[in-house]
DNA sequence: TATTTACATGAACAATTTATCATATGTTTA
DNA sequence: TAAACATATGATAAATTGTTCATGTAAATA
């Protein structure tokens, strides 16, 4: 990574000077750290999978179990049960468990808002 | 796909009844359509990735040329144009040339707002 | 008009992700 | 305690994605 940037700047930047260096420096300057974009990346993964998006739609107005969760999404048991790892690596979710069932939920309150937002700018045009 | 379901109702399913029918039938009434799905985790998808969120965030606030971007992203001019290409099939930004150089800018009122939420969530524990 | 500059793109390869299969774990029930 | 049920997980294969390299295109300039 750091071998790739050496390459860049000393083989095909556009030569030394940028052409706009204020708004780069700007740019650079407002950038958020390297820890907080691999994070935020990470958390848009999680919406990036239509399977995925569907499991998170349905939990925002209840919980389910994983049974009802795999006849929502229309997946087998296993893939729904990989993809909720997911969703709990990234915190997006929560579970309890109740004898033999695990039902799973929301674990945060912004997840709708950012669902509504995307939804209505897609709807849009 | 279709094929997929087949087998998985025949085969996977928890018997013939889920356990909350009801639950199940909301979830799948209130479920957007497979299109919206599948363009929503497109829309995601385009944040997914740290390099195309770095160019994304330093668009939010200015308009800026490819060879600037890929000095604020650290990456080759290639790269950058393949990510700005997925940028533009998702419309999150636009371009503009002027002479020699194209100018890229964010196409859309919601990104800033779903940047900003999501950066705040993930601020906040 | 030949060259240079800025950017785009196709192909190939590497890395990552996702689904499947088999099996393991934890809980209830016979 | 054995069997059944609901879910989790490791290994593998298939699909997708991201980067690089080579080359192509449009605009400016020598």
């Amino acid at each position: 990574m750091e071998y790739k940037q050496i390459d860049i700047l000393t083989e095909e930047s556009c030569e030394e000077l940028h052409h706009d260096e204020a708004a780069v420096a700007d740019a650079e300057t407002k950038m958020p750290d390297d820890d907080m974009l691999f994070e935020a990346s990470d958390f848009f993964k999680a919406f990036s999978d239509s399977s995925r998006l569907k499991i998170i739609t349905a939990l925002v107005s209840r919980e389910l179990c994983v049974c009802d969760l795999c006849e929502i999404v229309g997946q087998s048991q296993s893939a729904v049960s990989h993809q909720l790892r997911v969703l709990r690596a990234s915190r997006i979710v929560k579970f309890r468990r109740e004898g033999k069932q695990v039902f799973y939920s929301i674990d945060d309150t912004h997840i709708e808002e950012i669902i509504r937002i995307t939804i209505s700018h897609l709807s849009e045009e």
